[in-house]
DNA sequence: TCCGGAACGTTATAACATAACATCTACAGG
DNA sequence: CCTGTAGATGTTATGTTATAACGTTCCGGA
């Protein structure tokens, strides 16, 4: 099935997750290479952290992990991070929760357009074309000139629905 | 012309503003009686500030504003009354700029297609079946239940277009 | 009249984010 | 090896957005 444009699907609870992680930070790696970036341990551990699962993690909930480490962290360290991670692409922000997700496919520009669980907070990531035509299409009747997008789209994941889907949060 | 989508264009500068005040307060009368509902002053008033352009409108700005009327107002009186404006569809929240703008249509429940101006930071509300439908169908590809949508399309509107298009708001 | 519920007031604090400036560190050029 | 410097991080303070929790008022129906 012609699904190239689904950057991130949605994990099954039992897939290997050290495996992800591991990619997310060697393409950390090879990308700030390419650009003369540094990847420095503040930098790479809060990746990893980020990487800890696949929902959207908050800043202040990375502070507090970070603190365990680094007594006295602040929150701009934190901010300054993830500004970085955003602006290499490696993290995308997810404006309707006010948090973090790593970006599945980090070498390529794309616009966000993301799947969000409500049930689990599991996120998926798309670079729907057809989406973005659409919207497109429509920014042009209206003689708008587009030049970002924001698209999250909340609901149920594959996993959670069907059964009474109880956990909340 | 077949662009009954856009439930709200971009304004002229020049239109009658009156006019669209006064028309959202008798939508919103109107919608409150059939529905059992009431507004109150604070609400009218609250949505009559709303209304005062075709701009998002923060919370604490709208406070500010009331407390020239209500001293010592505070900000759970102005985020009630637009949890209350929000539930009504009078009033839809933008995210990304956590701010505020007068509902289109509010007689329809629609999802919150939203074009931004980054300059004048006017806001456009759409309700294209084509976004909605590339949107469903590929959450469908994903295997993901849809329930809501969050989209707010930044650039630029047609009047900042071309020029220098200077201030950076 | 009195009861109940919705609206609003009030106090306090939680949650999210940044400004401004100090210090450290790696590293290129002398 | 030294040193200047730019980028990274530390530190302090504060700005911005939002809600919890509880008290008071007001209005309509029994």
């Amino acid at each position: 099935m012609p699904q190239d444009e689904i950057l991130a699907p949605f994990q099954s609870g039992r897939h290997n997750h050290r495996t992800c992680v591991a990619a997310a930070l060697r393409a950390a790696k090879e990308i700030c290479q390419e650009r003369g970036l540094r990847l420095t341990p503040l930098r790479r551990r809060i990746l990893e952290m980020i990487w800890s699962g696949h929902e959207p993690v908050r800043a202040y909930d990375l502070l507090d992990k970070l603190r365990e480490e680094r007594a006295g962290a602040a929150p701009p360290t934190v901010y300054r991070t993830l500004d970085f991670l955003c602006e290499c692409g490696l993290v995308h922000r997810i404006k309707s929760l006010n948090a973090y997700v790593g970006c599945g496919d980090p070498r390529f520009h794309h616009a966000g357009q993301f799947l969000i669980c409500r049930e689990c907070r599991a996120v998926a990531e798309l670079d729907a074309p057809e989406i973005t035509d659409a919207i497109a299409d429509k920014a042009r009747q209206a003689g708008f000139e587009v030049a970002g997008q924001t698209i999250e789209i909340a609901g149920l994941c594959p996993d959670c629905q069907g059964g009474g889907a109880a956990d909340g949060a």
